[in-house]
DNA sequence: CGCCGTATTGAACAAATTCAAGATCTGTGG
DNA sequence: CCACAGATCTTGAATTTGTTCAATACGGCG
């Protein structure tokens, strides 16, 4: 569904907050921002809303919702390689490379805006400092990446486990929910499937930490018991999130 | 040791050759890249060039030799997130984020030449045509961490090698070199290193790829022997290189 | 020659997967 | 409001994969 500038204005202001906390942007330019227009699409839990190898036109921010970046083995097997939470651009990285080298999947019904590339291109041209926001949001989202990459390349299942839940924790706190009681609406394949484990060995590793009374996943509500040591358990700095 | 323009030039010669055959620049942005002055450095094996956690106000280009940037937990134990090969820009995201989320270090001995931000900044802000190529560079390299972290989370150990050893042939023969008989000095530990084994897992890998003719690795020469059977075992698709 | 980093190999052990069966939850239609 | 179907979660047992530990061989170099 299209939509007016003052309805776009309201939705892209998670955004517009996450850009700001990292990047000083002025008047002008978070104007520029808000007056984007776009496309309101509401997407059913476990629908792609950009395809594998689709050379997309549009940028998505999500609105609300939870949604995944997805990479699969020829076997079919699934490694969640990103969650995206509101006033996240879930992939921005496509506005200098079209070309989605993984898929981007709600895990929950999602509100996403789709914006142009075009729009987002021009905006580029006209405001280095809007381009260097822009770039600053996916190297921020890399880092992220990395450290994953370093949690389910050396951790112990636990410790994936444990990390990626105050990772979400701390990333939910910065968008104003209550840390150490949240909703987080994943299931537990796609826990697994981003901690690069079995549903099965997701399963008994969030029974211990539950066992332990570190944290409680229930009914997609994440309860945080004794946040100490959960981030002891999963040795977390959250540095890397780049959070105010 | 600081360099003249002139010297600059040739240095960076491979890395515009990379830039351009992602990004289209003309001959004055062209000029630009190649003006750009900077210090060459000599990195001998196994020394960090940067820091972990450190503010960095250069960035790196790769010259010759191999490096490797790293991950690691709090016990010490290491996971390679990304190999930079001569052309790479290794840390081109610490321009927008120069907080060093992680370190880079010569895997051999390795001539860098370090750009001041501060010249690049110039560029960026003269040139949204620049700032999208480096823009670019940046998430195409996150593009190649995403598979990374597919391969780490869902692939079997021999898989991994096989993919790694398929892609790092890609990229050196992208830069010139014989995609079948190259060099390709790692070593054992650095490979399970960046493959997220151990160097004994990675031991017995690399002798059943070899045990059954893929390919053959033996002091810093990799041979590739059944390049078709390699890719099927590794299920490797160069599209995500995004190489010409 | 002798040293040190690298590579190799075997055997015991630990971690995670697979397979299979039930239990529980959730939304839908009667 | 209840029954039902499909998804999600839970648990146990057998198996596989990869790690750990420890010893030995290799290879280039001062």
């Amino acid at each position: 569904m299209a939509i007016s500038p003052s309805d776009t204005a309201k939705l892209l202001q998670p955004w517009l907050a996450r850009l700001t906390s990292r990047s000083p942007l002025d008047e002008v330019e978070q104007a520029a921002i808000l007056g984007l227009t776009g496309h309101v699409q509401d997407v059913l839990p476990n629908r792609d809303f950009v395809r594998l190898g689709e050379r997309t036109t549009y940028a998505c921010i999500i609105v609300s919702g939870l949604a995944g970046r997805f990479e699969q083995t020829a076997s079919g097997t699934r490694q969640i390689t990103a969650l995206h939470i509101p006033g996240d651009p879930a992939d921005l990285h496509s506005v200098p490379v079209p070309a989605a080298s993984s898929a981007l999947q709600a895990l929950t019904r999602t509100t996403i805006v789709r914006i142009p590339h075009a729009e987002l291109s021009i905006l580029v041209d006209r405001s280095p400092n809007i381009a260097m926001a822009f770039w600053r949001e996916t190297v921020v989202d890399a880092a992220i990446l990395s450290k994953w990459t370093l949690n389910i390349g050396r951790a112990p299942a636990r410790q994936r486990i444990a990390h990626l839940l105050c990772e979400m924790s701390c990333r939910y706190a910065a968008i104003g929910a209550d840390r150490f009681d949240l909703s987080f609406p994943a299931t537990q394949v796609q826990l697994a499937d981003a901690a690069g484990i079995t549903n099965v060995h997701a399963n008994r590793m969030l029974r211990e930490l539950a066992d332990d009374e570190l944290v409680h996943l229930k009914n997609g509500k994440l309860q945080i018991v004794d946040w100490d040591k959960l981030v002891a358990d999963a040795s977390f700095d959250p540095t890397y999130l780049h959070l105010p």
